[in-house]
DNA sequence: TTCTATGCAAAATCTTTGCAATTAG
DNA sequence: CTAATTGCAAAGATTTTGCATAGAA
């Protein structure tokens, strides 16, 4: 399997909100402007669906104005995970993935193709209401979910 | 947060069938026996929930007749995922966790702590309902899924 | 005997850290 | 000026691989 078979289809939808809301976040936590930070911000914003810390070194080694380093993609994008900006995805794959988080709405979840490793997004309403009535019903404070379904996507089962 | 907080409570219910059908599965498989592999299938059967490849070297290298190398425990479990005797759990943790599959039924998932690491496992056939229904609708065929709730355990919530 | 199972140690990967130089505010 | 941001290289940690030996069928 590609190693690097994420999908990266690129939306521009929210994409601009997610930026500013962002930017104001960062500045609000004392935070100063980098290009590095910038150019990941920029790179997430972008991004449909999940993308691993080794991908995002990739395409920013590649493309950002700027080479960014292996060291601060991780140090961007677990400051970025502790002001909720981004989430980490567990899709079961060797690999953890990050994604913005979006502020209300558009909470989806994932469909991971085993064979080729090609990761998309969905969101079903029934099984949120699943899932919040079943949080109040476990020992445990919820704060949040996750799911991901495995299977083979259409190309790959034919 | 310990590394190794999982809890170990054991259960020997299923236990049997699922040493036996693993047993099988891999003659079944043209494989030969072996006593690391024996060591790590008896320690999963042991286990109610998820383990990971470390905790699993840990005990083997402590309890087991005799040592199990770090190597056989991951080639190992690689081998009882592709036959689908285990599967992985991905907690959202650093490492990935390994348990066995049970046939029917016992299908659970996870609850995480976030604070202290404790996994543990949990089931609610509603929410299988509405992944099964969902699974209909998706653009993949969902051979199997996964669910994860993080927050705090009543220990630590308080 | 033949092919699998295993251990050991080295290699490959991914992630984190230490430190000095740079840059925003 | 002061503190945050970065890059680089080294250190850590987890997982995989190569190879020789032991063991099952």
């Amino acid at each position: 399997m590609s190693a690097h078979a994420a999908h990266t289809a690129e939306t521009a939808e929210p994409a601009g909100d997610w930026l500013a809301r962002a930017e104001l976040a960062l500045s609000a936590a004392g935070r100063k402007r980098g290009g590095a930070r910038r150019a990941v911000l920029e790179l997430l914003a972008r991004q449909e669906c999940a993308l691993t810390a080794p991908e995002i070194e990739d395409v920013l080694r590649a493309r950002a104005p700027r080479p960014v380093s292996r060291a601060s993609v991780y140090r961007i994008l677990d400051e970025l995970e502790e002001l909720a900006l981004v989430q980490r995805v567990e899709t079961g794959q060797a690999m953890v993935r990050y994604e913005r988080v979006c502020e209300h709405a558009e909470h989806h979840h994932h469909l991971v193709c085993d064979e080729c490793g090609v990761v998309m997004p969905f969101s079903d309403p029934d099984l949120e209401r699943a899932i919040s009535s079943l949080s109040e019903r476990v020992p445990l404070s919820v704060s949040e979910h996750e799911i991901v379904l495995h299977g083979a996507c259409r190309d790959c089962a034919g």
